[in-house]
DNA sequence: GTCTATAGGGAGATAGAC
DNA sequence: GTCTATCTCCCTATAGAC
């Protein structure tokens, strides 16, 4: 890894750390360049424009999200131990640095972003969907997820509760969260006749 | 209603609807001014500050939801039709421009915003929280809603679905907050007894 | 690749005339 | 109350030396 790899990788991180706390407009390069020890100049020469460094991590993002999907098939295929290392990754995440859900921040301020953004997040958003979809159907197929209605209908409450949850933890306290992420393992693990006493 | 009523009361609502849907740093004094014919210093006059302005939005739609909520007293105490009301509402704010949930805005920017309207935001939160834990604890009392668990949880995963699904709409078009609400619906008012089939 | 220097613009905010 | 004029600051971005 050479020194511009380096540096590009460490921009990243920076920038993807204030992203998910300030927002789009919340940051600037200022802020990524200062404490790197480096100057503005330097981080416009690894990304011109902001809507570059705003795509470059949202991209970097789902790269990151599809190895760690590969990685989840150490499961053995449980649809429920795919499920649960990925709510185990998300609470982490949120409750390290009290960050937005990455869907948050582009939903957040999606009229205001640039539209090489916007496209970006939209992938995100069908890659993040197509993979809570999916894990949903085998759970059920496999008897170890039970819920009623269509799939499709499941993932966007999970979709919801997860990015709203994240969010209302920052003023409310990580309780909010951890609350949320109970109740839907909850739902998703007890069996319906049980769950019905 | 004189004058100054009538000009503070045009800038706060247009700097609402700005605010809701770009954020607070995604706007400036002149988004409000240009289109209402006044200038930058007129806003200034009003509101000193972006904070002062910041809060007053929010103050304003504390005091809406405390006169609205009162208005659905009409409802004859049933915790249905309020919550009823309180969807529709909910919905239709939402549809018209695509705006974020109030709360959406004020967690998104949480760490971004001044001190004073994190202050505001709270109370406002607290005010949310504290009618939905309401709602449902008559409506279970009642018979006309029906969940497991604690109200405070119910409560919890209410606003998580509600403000995420809102959000992930303005991305993912209207359907999906429209499949949000018409789930949670279908849960609080569906029997256990029945549920379970 | 990173620097210094700087352009060019828009932000929030204030002073003082009307 | 609203205006014109202006201030100061910080933003994104670029040019050119090293």
């Amino acid at each position: 890894m050479n020194n511009r790899t380096d540096t590009r990788e460490r921009i990243l991180d920076s920038a993807e750390q204030l992203l998910a706390t300030r927002g789009y407009h919340g940051f600037s390069y200022q802020d990524i360049s200062r404490p790197l020890g480096i100057k503005n100049a330097a981080v416009h020469y690894h990304f011109p424009t902001k809507a570059d460094l705003g795509v470059a991590i949202v991209r970097r993002y789902r790269d990151m999200l599809k190895a760690a999907s590969d990685g989840f098939m150490k499961f053995g295929g449980s649809a429920r131990l795919h499920l649960e290392a990925y709510l185990d990754f998300f609470m982490k995440e949120a409750c390290e640095n009290q960050t937005m859900c990455p869907m948050g921040v582009l939903t957040a301020d999606y009229f205001s972003i640039p539209e090489s953004m916007r496209e970006e997040g939209s992938k995100l958003e069908q890659e993040v969907f197509a993979m809570l979809i999916r894990v949903l159907e085998v759970g059920r197929e496999q008897g170890e997820l039970h819920f009623e209605g269509e799939p499709r209908t499941k993932a966007v409450m999970m979709m919801s509760v997860l990015q709203g949850a994240r969010q209302l933890a920052r003023m409310m306290g990580s309780d909010v969260l951890a609350t949320a992420i109970e109740e839907l393992r909850r739902e998703l693990y007890v069996e319906p006749s049980t769950a019905a006493a």
